[in-house]
DNA sequence: GTCTATAACGAGATAGAC
DNA sequence: GTCTATCTCGTTATAGAC
């Protein structure tokens, strides 16, 4: 019995992914507004009716290729940062913020489907939040060990923004100051902006040897949320 | 003979508005790998064979979009500028990006037209380039003026950034030191992943006070670029 | 000369009967 | 699950109105 119902879920988890790697062929050539079921079913050999058995629409199908690509930048940016010593916080920033680069680099279809425009009449769900903070979690984690050692400079902080740092720094990295705090979510957007503007071509004719200037771009933005050598 | 080709173009500049407005409504309701001539055409009235006397392709009409986007948002930005007093390079710097901001929250599908995914099968030819640049221009021109001055901080430069920086400089911005100029260059690429994030839905349950948020964080990037009150 | 309409092409999507 | 009839699309050729 345990034998069938393997093989049965094995086959089952055999066709989603044959069905999601269609999907993200199709992603690539025709972008996710016209992503298709019937297309992704044809491309298969299957029937349009058949896929339902595996997503219930189009816009879950959509869902779960957003959290993979969310999974899937997440994992490179755990592994780049597994290897740097944790004392070296600026060094873990950079490696996080390099490899959010590389791989948008190698994904960029993927990339665009999570921090390029979004879907016309597709909200992504609340299930899609975890997998899309990983990448955010492991920058708090950096500043967060930099701030209980020494490794952590004093930041200003205007009065007029002291109300929602402290929302920030409660909310989402209670045993952080509400300085780095704020420092940290505009770093973390600002480095979306490099990989973006990079990925999409706004980089044309302005930066040439983009890898050297995005190590030093994201190496400035670790010493602006407070990390120190 | 002015009268009659006066009205002549009148017209055409009429209809030529028409189409475009109808496109703007498309693509914020399809997105922009949706837009589609026929469309268009249909609800004006029209038939599709005749939109080729203002447009001699799909693609044509999608460069005419994003030109006017970039236009609009240049505009909006140099007209922010204008108000701010030449000396203050600070608040130069901030009412730019505030009105960038202000005009993506105002205009979000045509910024993702100009700062979102790319249309798949559409390269932006190279006549979008000026208006792309005009918000470009206006940062490059604060800083410069700040330079000609003594409001620009000294910054750093590490030595493998140099080539590029310098090279950068020369190229953009002839009269900066190379310092400012790659400093620069990230700033501008910066302010886009902070718009972007709040427009595309990232700040979801992370920014509340969005706007006294960005204003600081634009603050921020005008003293990394080296700009002193 | 300037415009619009008709008709058609080849390719592809889609809905529904079977 | 298959098939077909009917849609969509961008684009062109052509003919005629102003």
């Amino acid at each position: 019995m345990s034998t069938a119902q393997g093989a049965r879920a094995r086959a089952r988890a055999e066709v989603t992914a044959a069905i999601k790697d269609e999907a993200r062929r199709q992603l690539a050539a025709e972008g996710a507004a016209r992503l298709s079921l019937r297309a992704v079913a044809r491309a298969l050999g299957m029937v349009s009716s058949a896929l339902y058995r595996y997503f219930p629409s189009r816009d879950e199908l959509l869902t779960a290729l957003i959290i993979d690509a969310y999974d899937s930048l997440g994992e490179a940016a755990e592994a780049a940062h597994r290897k740097v010593a944790e004392s070296d916080h600026v060094r873990r920033w950079t490696a996080v913020c390099e490899a959010v680069r590389v791989w948008a680099l190698a994904h960029p279809h993927e990339y665009a489907l999570i921090y390029g425009s979004p879907v016309p009449g597709y909200a992504a769900p609340e299930t899609t939040v975890p997998a899309a903070s990983r990448v955010g979690l492991l920058l708090i984690g950096v500043v967060r060990d930099a701030h209980r050692g020494p490794g952590l400079a004093d930041l200003p902080l205007p009065a007029e923004l002291r109300p929602e740092a402290e929302r920030m720094a409660a909310d989402l990295v209670p045993d952080l100051p509400p300085e780095p705090a704020v420092a940290l979510v505009a770093a973390w957007a600002e480095l979306f902006g490099l990989v973006g503007f990079e990925l999409f071509g706004q980089f044309h004719r302005v930066v040439e040897d983009r890898e050297t200037f995005f190590r030093h771009a994201a190496a400035r933005l670790a010493h602006g949320v407070g990390l120190r050598p």
